[in-house]
DNA sequence: GTCTATACGCCGATAGAC
DNA sequence: GTCTATCGGCGTATAGAC
């Protein structure tokens, strides 16, 4: 299985020029502004009506696209829960991949933080009832429970710290912050992960 | 003039009920799934027609609506500003009326939040660069001049600050977080204000 | 200034030849 | 399995009667 600029694994073979494509005009233009054609000819070598020999409508493009993403943060928050102990570790090791992929896949990164899904996607579940943000859910949980984190609602703490986190990558995806999102990574990570932390003597 | 229930204050007299109408069938389906007849149909009492005698088209409704919203939100600050002389009470009062408008006003505040106002309208300047925007930059660049805030990129600490406060604020009016924004106002104010604060003992 | 009727275009989707 | 041609529908927008 070959590997993407965008890191975007799919679980077939067929279709994964397609689904760039649309990730990409997704991402700039929005799910409604970009038409099938647009789709076709941004993957070369395609022409409209081949489109539909893999996809039954263009829901499914963006159906296919959202599992495929949030399929492939799955199996990376697996693995970050496996490689490491502590809540801490783990929040950390989330962390560093949002950052890598703000800068190395920013259209998966846009389109997981700024595209309203529900609007053309009405039956999919929500991001946090996705497995990828349920764990990531359950390891604050669990961080609470261990004295790490700070004992509030979980979903408050999520809030927190991703709030900040994520308005941090989007500026930079927006480009209202002008450097890469590297350049503020441990930064926002230390204030993020304070704002949470137990042992943190502010508040 | 009058005042609606969305607080939505229009400078002329004519299409308040449009405007209002618009702005609730935006926030619930998107502006891409409205079309002018649900508008006309939702503004009771006025068929599709009339619509184009106070609007030349669809894209018209959004603009003025997006204008209307951040002329109203702009007075505020100013108010606010006028009221108060530091920068912790400034964006304290800014806080305040966020969360009042997520519970009284939550179409606006969703509006706010959570729409992709550049998909549909390209020519309106991004939110960050309209005036009351500008003015919260201020704020906060005044804090760090002042000494109240800690010496960091404003834009850095705007997305720290609004980061937490927004996220919490929309997982309120997603229904995530299950009590009304009031119930975690004066908690999220003390951790967004500490985490840019510089007395805090934090970092 | 409200209603009826209608034009026009775009885009999603199909059929069928090759 | 790619290309040509075309359908059908929806949604924006207009014209014209009253």
């Amino acid at each position: 299985m070959e590997q993407e600029k965008e890191t975007l694994r799919i679980k077939s073979d067929i279709p994964n020029e397609i689904l760039l494509a649309a990730l990409k005009l997704f991402a700039k233009k929005g799910y409604f502004n970009t038409s099938l054609t647009d789709i076709a000819n941004a993957a070369e070598l395609t022409t409209l009506t081949s489109l539909y020999q893999h996809f039954p409508n263009k829901q499914a493009i963006a159906s296919r696209l959202y599992e495929s993403i949030l399929d492939n943060l799955n199996i990376s928050v697996d693995d970050i829960r496996r490689r490491n102990q502590k809540a801490s570790e783990q929040l950390h090791g989330i962390v560093d991949l949002f950052f890598k992929l703000t800068d190395d896949a920013p259209y998966i990164m846009q389109f997981l933080l700024t595209t309203n899904t529900n609007e053309f996607l009405p039956t999919q579940k929500p991001l946090l009832e996705t497995p990828a943000f349920s764990k990531i859910i359950k390891i604050i949980q669990s961080g609470i429970k261990s004295g790490e984190i700070r004992n509030i609602d979980s979903l408050l703490a999520y809030s927190y710290f991703f709030g900040i986190i994520n308005a941090t990558l989007n500026m930079v995806l927006t480009g209202t912050l002008d450097k890469n999102a590297s350049a503020y990574q441990s930064q926002t990570w230390l204030i993020a992960w304070n704002v949470i932390a137990k042992k943190s003597s502010c508040f």
